[in-house]
DNA sequence: TTGTAGGCGTTATCAC
DNA sequence: GTGATAACGCCTACAA
């Protein structure tokens, strides 16, 4: 049915190495036999089969991106910006998500049906990195601490920049700042709580625990724990949230509730949405890079690719966004 | 280096099609010898070679989503509609998008690295369609009018969302309905300018060529359009726009000038973005059923895959949502 | 119940 | 310049 190397050197009337060699532009076979053999190629239609010769040269030319969802609000820049920066190599990348199942995602690592592979994805874990990772198969990790053999991390000072716009926020002169924390077991929860808890230290003043909210990442939650503060009569005057969505939720319910934004309290998000810009007031936010992060993902794995090793982890940093909702003092 | 099965078949003593069927429980292998097989197995920290496999069982169990770019806004949910699907069979969606270069793509399908793909990249032209879709490669194309054997279009009905559009707003009362519009060579846009068309004929009315203005589908195009508009005194009363990002680009040239939406401009926009919501005033737009789109793609997909044939080509319906930018009456 | 042999479609190594 | 021949790693008759 589908013609084949064999059927096209029969046709031309020579040997399948011939063919194989002549169909890649190879300067050893004489210009007018290696016309007949396109010739014959053309005539059949005939396309190489990428899986034998992936098998043959033991390269895919292709690099995985593993995330967890395609839905996050940043996965399009980072994507954007490993696409940009592999898009000089002949590498081609693929994204594929987990959904519920990541058993998947293991699967296509470990049956090595790519080059390499950009990892932004938790559930992946160390121990199927370390079987997976080597020498002709490296792996970059975003935002994650992980070292190991063939594995280099790629990670955004998350921790620096919660720090910052919690200092934001005491520079501007609130002595008081809550915090509204993502899920306990999240990493990113984790370093930007840290950096809420530095702010405190760098100016030697003591996190009150009353201060911490516990969220979940998403609107919903946020809108929720700000209705609890203005409620229960334990407003602060101004909030740190783990995320825009939860500031965004905090920003809805305290427009519900006629609470005015910066007046009555300040807020600062993290992550930079889009929606951050249009929201009323807009957001102030700490900003990842995440185009740049992916840049710097794709460019150390095609590094790795060529075989250069032992190149110091890279750590991007954020930027704090001053927008309305943390414009102007103390009220 | 890496393990192979040859190796494990050494290990426990048996030979390689024996270690091959026992590895997957195959009955036929004594249970000590399957024993004994998965234990050298384990000491050797063997995998199958995916691609050794593809090539012998010619599948890769693979299907691919071919896309434009993965930045849009319906995009992910576009995907994660193909995911749901899909995991219910044993295949593993993989998405990738064309950026500048969509020749990757082609050779991608060209050379058989997928059992099937989901398309949505005008890109991808008819001719290649044509030489890749085949009994053992079907293809599903989304809002594409395309027919060819083993390929089969998804689309979603553009036209009669268009024209529902700009009925709503004529039914609202507005003698004339602006419209600004896609560029000339986008088929959805052409789609959505022929609905607003059809509104027109639906009540008897003419299209006054005037009223039309050119945008290229940026929130730029859109904000430029309006200050036109405003400035040279050929202010509508309504108008709808070819997508959200227009429409929203217009509400902040209207905001800027201090003309009033919808008192005294009415717009909607089309495909429900999730700004839509958000900004202010809220936009009315037309959703598309992107997830639905996405499963039901994916379920087609999946029956060509089993060898269906001949069933009828999908289109689904948008639906219109009434926002506060086309609230009220003519003022 | 297990082993032998051949092939999937390509590339690589050598001869000629 | 070109052509045998042997892999790549796995699967599957068929034979034992």
């Amino acid at each position: 049915m589908v013609p084949c190397l064999k059927d096209v050197a029969e046709r031309a009337g020579v040997s399948v190495s011939t063919a194989s060699i002549a169909l890649r532009q190879d300067p050893r076979v004489k210009e007018e036999t290696r016309r007949r053999i396109a010739q014959a190629a053309e005539e059949l239609g005939y396309r190489p089969n990428g899986i034998a010769r992936d098998l043959k040269t033991r390269r895919t030319g292709m690099i995985a991106i593993l995330l967890h969802s395609l839905g996050g609000p940043f996965f399009s820049e980072l994507v954007r910006g490993i696409e940009d920066a592999v898009h000089v190599s002949d590498f081609m990348p693929i994204v594929s998500s987990s959904g519920k199942d990541d058993s998947a995602l293991r699967r296509f690592l470990l049956e090595k049906r790519v080059d390499g592979a950009i990892i932004l994805n938790s559930n992946i874990d160390e121990e199927v990195l370390q079987t997976v990772a080597s020498e002709s198969m490296p792996i970059v990790v975003l935002d994650r601490s992980i070292h190991l053999e063939h594995v280099y991390p790629v990670m955004c000072d998350h921790r620096t920049g919660a720090r910052r716009a919690t200092r934001h926020l005491m520079d501007l002169g609130y002595p008081e700042v809550a915090f509204i924390s993502g899920p306990a077991d999240s990493y990113h929860g984790r370093l930007r709580h840290d950096g809420y808890v530095d702010a405190h230290a760098s100016l030697g003043r003591q996190v009150d625990e009353r201060m911490i909210y516990h969220g979940t990442f998403t609107e919903g939650s946020g809108y929720d724990i700000a209705r609890r503060m203005a409620e229960n009569g334990r407003m602060p005057q101004a909030i740190f949230a783990a995320n825009d969505e939860m500031a965004i939720g905090a920003l809805r319910a305290f427009g519900e509730l006629g609470v005015r934004v910066p007046q009555d309290v300040a807020i600062v998000g993290f992550d930079d949405i889009r929606l951050a810009n249009y929201v009323t007031p807009s957001l102030s936010t700490v900003r990842q890079p995440m185009y740049d992060l992916g840049v710097t993902a794709a460019k150390t794995l095609l590094r790795m690719l060529k075989g250069e090793r032992g190149f110091a982890p890279a750590e991007l940093q954020t930027e704090l966004i001053v927008r309305q909702s943390s414009t102007g003092f103390p009220g």
